[in-house]
DNA sequence: GGCGACTACCTAGCGACTCTAGGTACTCAG
DNA sequence: CTGAGTACCTAGAGTCGCTAGGTAGTCGCC
């Protein structure tokens, strides 16, 4: 390992870059529709503001784990701008995963629920 | 409201201190020991170094959340400050399980674990 | 024709948190 | 007398989340 600095030791940083992750590992989106889909697939729960999630699809454009591209559309409608990830960003998924479950049932367990 | 700003809007923030909570929530801990009961109770996967969990402590303090008071040790060891939780404290913590739970169980969803 | 609402993007800057990398001070084992 | 352990602390850097704006176009409504 150690090819590349390890982005999360602990969780907690870029935790919202990994529902990102998340997100797209499902399909390509665009930023203002990844806004709305975290809102309803969490239904509510989760509701960041555009000013979060804009620049963090930025960092991990800039980080390499997802690639964007605009896309016009027809009917006057404001370009998107479209990101999908990277292998190396299916491989962040795929830890930041395993992270995700290890905090949990370590988080459950300190805050026995 | 504002009687006091909601500290935690979104978790994320704070949120080991949240686990902090959920320690001293089962009895009187002090730093030192929090370090240690935190990467035991956890196995490993949760390991705060000191510069994480003594300003974390003072915040709670700060903020009302947490009580200290020295207590020294017979033998020559270094004097402890053990924390327990306030009233609001509790409060507190109560109100981080739940949004702990909403948080886990939106991030559950979105992840697709 | 003007107003609000919606889509879609963006940024500067503040505040808050985490971690690194030290430091203090004392005890005990070898 | 050196190292390891206990137990506390801090300054400073880096990062992130959010507020609060801004741009620019379309559409429906009165």
């Amino acid at each position: 390992m150690s090819e590349q600095a390890a982005p999360s030791p602990q969780l907690s940083r870029g935790e919202f870059g990994l529902l990102i992750l998340g997100l797209l590992g499902r399909r390509e989106m665009y930023g203002y529709e990844i806004v709305a889909e975290l809102r309803r697939s969490s239904e509510g729960a989760i509701d960041l503001p555009e000013g979060t999630v804009y620049p963090a699809l930025r960092r991990l454009e800039r980080d390499g784990l997802i690639g964007g591209h605009w896309v016009d559309v027809v009917g006057g409608a404001p370009r998107r701008r479209y990101y999908r990830l990277t292998e190396q960003g299916e491989r962040a998924l795929a830890a930041g995963r395993e992270d995700w479950l290890r905090f949990k049932s370590a988080a459950d367990a300190v805050l026995g629920s």
